[in-house]
RNA sequence: GCACCUGUGGUGGAAUUGGUAGACACGCCAGACUUAGGAUCUGGUGCAGCGAUGCGUGUAAGUUCGAGUCUUAUCAGGUGUACCA
């Protein structure tokens, strides 16, 4: 056999040694540390995977591989996010059904994946949309579903810290209500979705219907009337993490708002909890940051407000409560159920018409124009702290989702406020000293307060006391006021979050069926043994023509419940058959919990068996993307947590350490079309204009406009210039392409760097690469390319120079031409060792960082190093070879076989590092006098640091500058320098 | 608007965490071997200058014997989030 490094024979000979060894199988293993290395997993396109996938990939293998030299037993499991939109609308478009899809687009990943050379442990592959494993994602619901959550409550078990906030079983709850209904109940800080108040007897007396209503309020799973994020295009709800800026995630169709009733976990209910756990979590600042933002915490005052002449009252909630003397108006949000009850009868008419154009603009529109609306209820609320009667306005700059969906206005000290103030005439308090209110508020939290009151009848007094903040700094004031409005029972200090519950269903076909039906209307869980529920099989993806989910179009799709089993729906009587959910679960449902079920992926008796949740806890190490920031990274944590509580999970947080590849960006290149011709324009000869109004560029070509259309990367040459002829063939609709080239008689593109994406014909995908250079060159250049975190577009300039490093590290290993194996049995030289003691020490601290791209610099620079010194010895090149192993995994055991092993070199061990080996007998350091290099000396390796101090100014060279000077000090750094301040 | 991150050669990026800035790679230049090379090998390559030398980490100040690194301000780019009271 010809002595080349021939990747190709190397890497499917491996491949073959792995799959034949199972080289990758892990097992719990009581004797070795664990180890769990997790991949967020992909969702499987239709486009395959490309360049940016493997980063990722790539970069938790090399972890893991060498957590596995260290001894670790090291868990690296790979699966597949197999519900998703995309299949669905492929299934619409062809008829197919998704699951044909799905398993096509997986075989086709998984395909790619192999030739990558991971170690995953196949055995473990999970698929969201297989019923072994969405099995458990139902069983969770349930479990939800039959859960709420607060402190210990009299009717829980003993033993508990009165502060432990969690799940627990919804039966304590109803033996409170059987004993007390819902006296007391606020002690225990029930996550609830509105307060409710009734007696033991009213409960009693309620039938099945009522209290499954009442409780409802209650369920971490439940049933709830909620303002919905409704995108009509794609028929179906969707939670606020797949809304962006108005549109929807997928397909970029508007969004509405809509009320409707749907299933919705209350993720509310941990806000705090997770807020809690990210500061016992190793996450970037940036992701911590954002999920604190969307957690949103805000502490701040709830104050009851009575309106004038009537009974009706409501709550405010103010983050500024030392701003209750500059209130001059209140203001609803045009959602308030309380709008109806203000509303005067003459001002009726108007505020209807106000509510009707709220309506009808789109959550866009909102977000993008702020323009001042709002009409005046007719109604007055009454100021509690200083008496006084302010008008009550409803506008839709207040949100009716925040806080109790009704604001007390300040217009002095805050911008909105101000505006509004400006527009209807209202008056404005200045509260701050020296605060100039006159052009615009002042919102600083800094300053003394005045005005407050402004005299003192303007305070009311309450028991004899009447609050007073002049003179206190704004901190002051807030706390003085907490404490008066609380004291004197006006109000309460209240917590608010911005997190809201997440809306938990769809109206799809292929995502998890909810096991639940309904009985007389009562929803109602399948029973626990009779999951899954599988999805059932439908004619028709679309909705139904009523309307109705694709669920609807499913025959055999009612719950038989003596049979307990699924049967004909013809069949419901509503005695003992009921009808089924039509709505399916979201994305992130399958996608919640999926880290759990690789320690244990076979058990159909429980999500995880204690033995293996004991034993793998969670996940030490997780590689993924920062788009997951507040919906993945969050559900997660919400679903983990409720696990914990049910001690199914066996830590708090799912991801002990979170690593964020960057994204691999594509290039998206652009031709230029005519306006409605057939005629294509280089990019060169064109004139670009920005265009304000649409917030981007506009191209003309001799007065006539052209549009940029994307062009595949594949018909790009050169990196600019476009090949006309591929370009003819690639698309029907281009074949007939005119083009006018440029003076040079070429055709340039225009370039941008994007997300890689199909629709924007940029994608790069690593097949290519694995048949031209491997894989393991692979893997080293997508390393090199730049630190794993950061993002940055695909460009294969310099994979070259990964390629000839492997194939000079093969030349340090085999003489090609007389294919002979150079290793022999020699003693390494002080030269060899140190050039290897020095890679095992870099190499060694740059996985621990990631810092991958420093350590196969570190390689190159080690090799030729080696190369140079001529080194044949085993005792050099074995060690060389499980170092290079975790990057290039298959080279490394074609050369580990080569020296003689019959063992995987996934099994050898990591070497040591000896620091004795860098020292040298003699160092050369550079001797500065105040920064500069002025000589280099040379001084034993062993000497102290006072004799190399001793030498440095006993030196020759030092004597001119120490002349007529002073040492102020000597810095001595180990190895590297020698400073001599003077004065 | 708010929050977070990043600014270093022609390019991707290093810099032992305050100690010789530009490792390593790409690219480029020169040379060697070649019929040839988009193969391989050797040497060079921050900028200005023939040179000694000078200047250099977005910009401007500051701390320090010493700053890419720390502090403040400012500019630019990116990401997240947004009438959140």
């Amino acid at each position: 056999m010809a002595r080349d490094y021939n990747f190709r024979e190397i890497e499917k000979k491996w491949h073959q040694q792995w799959v034949a060894n199972k080289t990758y199988k892990v097992c719990e293993d009581e004797n070795r540390k664990k180890f769990y290395v997790l991949n967020m997993f992909p969702y499987p396109s239709g486009a395959g995977l490309h360049v940016g996938h493997p980063l990722g990939y790539i970069a938790s293998d090399i972890y893991a591989r060498y957590k596995r030299l260290q001894g670790y037993n090291v868990l690296n499991p790979m699966g597949y996010d197999a519900y998703g939109l995309p299949a669905e609308q492929h299934a619409i478009k062809t008829g197919q059904h998704p699951e044909i899809s799905t398993f096509q687009n997986i075989d086709h990943y998984r395909e790619q994946l192999d030739k990558i050379g991971f170690c995953f442990d196949w055995d473990r592959e999970v698929r969201t949309c297989t019923p072994d494993y969405y099995k458990w994602t139902q069983w969770a619901f349930q479990k939800m579903f039959g859960s709420f959550f607060a402190g210990p409550l009299p009717t829980s078990p003993r033993g508990e810290e009165p502060q432990a906030q969690k799940a627990r079983p919804i039966s304590q709850l109803v033996e409170y209500f059987e004993q007390h209904g819902t006296e007391g109940l606020e002690q225990y800080h029930v996550a609830q979705s509105e307060e409710f108040s009734f007696t033991a007897e009213e409960w009693k007396s309620w039938d099945a219907k009522k209290q499954s209503e009442v409780l409802m309020n209650y369920r971490l799973a439940f049933l709830g009337e909620t303002m919905v994020n409704w995108c009509p295009e794609l028929g179906t709800v969707l939670a606020n993490d797949e809304v962006v800026n108005g549109v929807s995630e997928r397909g970029g169709y508007p969004v509405e708002q809509k009320k409707m009733r749907q299933w919705c976990l209350r993720v509310s209910a941990y806000s705090q909890r997770l807020l809690d756990g990210l500061d016992t979590i190793q996450w970037s600042d940036s992701i911590k940051e954002t999920q604190k933002n969307w957690i949103g915490r805000s502490e701040g005052t709830e104050v009851e407000i009575k309106v004038d002449e009537s009974d009706v009252s409501f709550t405010i909630f103010t983050t500024r409560a030392d701003t209750m003397f500059g209130v001059t108006f209140f203001v609803l949000a045009p959602e308030s159920e309380l709008v109806a009850q203000v509303t005067t009868e003459d001002k009726k008419a108007e505020v209807e018409e106000y509510i009707k154009y709220v309506k009808s603009r789109t959550e866009r529109e909102r977000m993008i124009d702020h323009t001042v609306t709002g009409v005046f209820s007719g109604s007055y609320g009454i100021n509690p702290i200083t008496g006084e009667k302010c008008p009550i306005y409803i506008s839709e700059y207040v949100l009716a989702g925040y806080g109790t969906g009704a604001i007390m206005a300040v217009p002095a000290h805050d911008s909105r406020d101000y505006a509004f103030a400006k527009h209807f005439n209202l008056p404005i308090i200045p509260l701050v000293e020296g605060a100039d209110v006159s052009e615009q508020s002042y919102d600083a939290k800094e300053g003394t307060v005045m005005n407050s009151p402004v005299s003192e009848d303007k305070s009311v007094k309450y028991d004899g006391e009447a609050l007073c903040l002049n003179g206190l700094s704004i901190k002051e004031a807030i706390q003085e006021t907490k404490r008066f409005v609380s004291e004197h029972k006006l109000g309460r200090v209240k917590v608010n979050y911005r997190l809201r519950d997440a809306i938990f269903s769809r109206q799809r076909y292929w995502g998890e069926p909810f096991p639940v039906y309904y009985k007389q209307g009562v929803p109602t869980m399948v029973p626990e043994e009779c999951l899954p529920v599988e999805l059932p099989q439908v004619e028709k993806f679309l909705p139904t023509e009523t309307g109705e989910p694709p669920l609807g179009n499913a025959q055999i799709w009612a719950w038989d419940e003596q049979n307990k089993q699924i049967v004909d729906k013809a069949l419901i009587d509503e005695q003992t058959i009921f009808p089924l959910e039509l709505n399916t679960m979201p994305g992130f449902a399958g996608s919640s919990a999926y880290y759990l079920r690789y320690m244990d992926p076979t058990n159909s008796e429980a999500l995880i068996g204690e033995k293996a949740a004991e034993y793998w806890q969670n996940v030490d190490l997780y590689v993924g993307g920062s788009e997951h920031a507040t919906g993945h990274l969050i559900y997660s944590r919400f679903w983990n947590k409720f696990l914990f509580d049910l001690g199914v999970s066996k830590k708090e947080e799912p991801f002990q350490k979170l690593i964020n590849q960057g994204m691999i960006q594509g290039w998206s290149s652009f031709v230029f079309r005519l306006k409605g011709t057939q005629t294509y324009v280089s990019y060169d000869l064109l004139e670009t204009q920005y265009d304000d109004a649409a917030k981007k560029n506009r191209y003309y070509y001799q007065g006539t406009e052209a549009d940029p259309i994307y062009t595949d990367i594949s018909t790009v040459k050169g990196g600019k210039e476009l090949d006309v002829d591929l370009f003819r063939q690639w698309m029907p609709e281009f074949r007939e392409a005119e083009v006018v080239l440029n003076e040079q008689g070429q055709y340039l593109i225009y370039q941008a760097i994007e997300k890689m994406s199909k629709s924007k014909y940029n994608v790069v995908n690593p097949d290519d690469i694995c048949e031209n250079y491997g894989a393991d060159t692979l893997r080293l250049y997508e390393m090199f390319l730049g630190p794993v975190e950061q993002s940055k577009p695909w460009d294969v300039a310099g994979i070259d120079g990964c390629f000839r490093f492997l194939k000079k590290f093969w030349a340090l290993y085999w003489n090609i031409k007389e294919e002979q194996l150079l290793v022999d049995d020699s003693e390494p030289t002080a030269d060899n060792l140190k050039s290897l003691h020095k890679l095992i020490k870099k190499v060694s601290a740059d996985i621990e960082e990631f810092s991958y791209n420093t350590s196969i610099s570190a390689f190159m620079v080690a090799v030729s190093e080696l190369a140079s010194q001529k080194c044949r010895s085993r005792a050099i090149l074995e060690p060389l070879a499980v170092l290079i192993a975790p990057f290039a995994p298959h080279i490394a055991e074609e050369l580990w076989e080569a020296m003689g092993h019959t063992t995987s070199v996934c099994d050898a061990k990591w070497p040591e590092f000896d620091e004795k080996h860098l020292v040298e007998s003699t160092l050369k350091m550079p001797v500065q006098f105040c920064g500069k290099v002025k000589f280099t000396l040379n001084v034993p390796a062993d000497a102290s640091k006072e004799e190399v101090e001793q030498m440095a100014l006993g030196a020759p060279e030092s004597a001119k500058h120490l002349e007529g000077k002073q040492v102020v000090k000597i810095i001595v750094v180990p190895g590297r320098i020698i400073n001599i301040v003077v004065k």
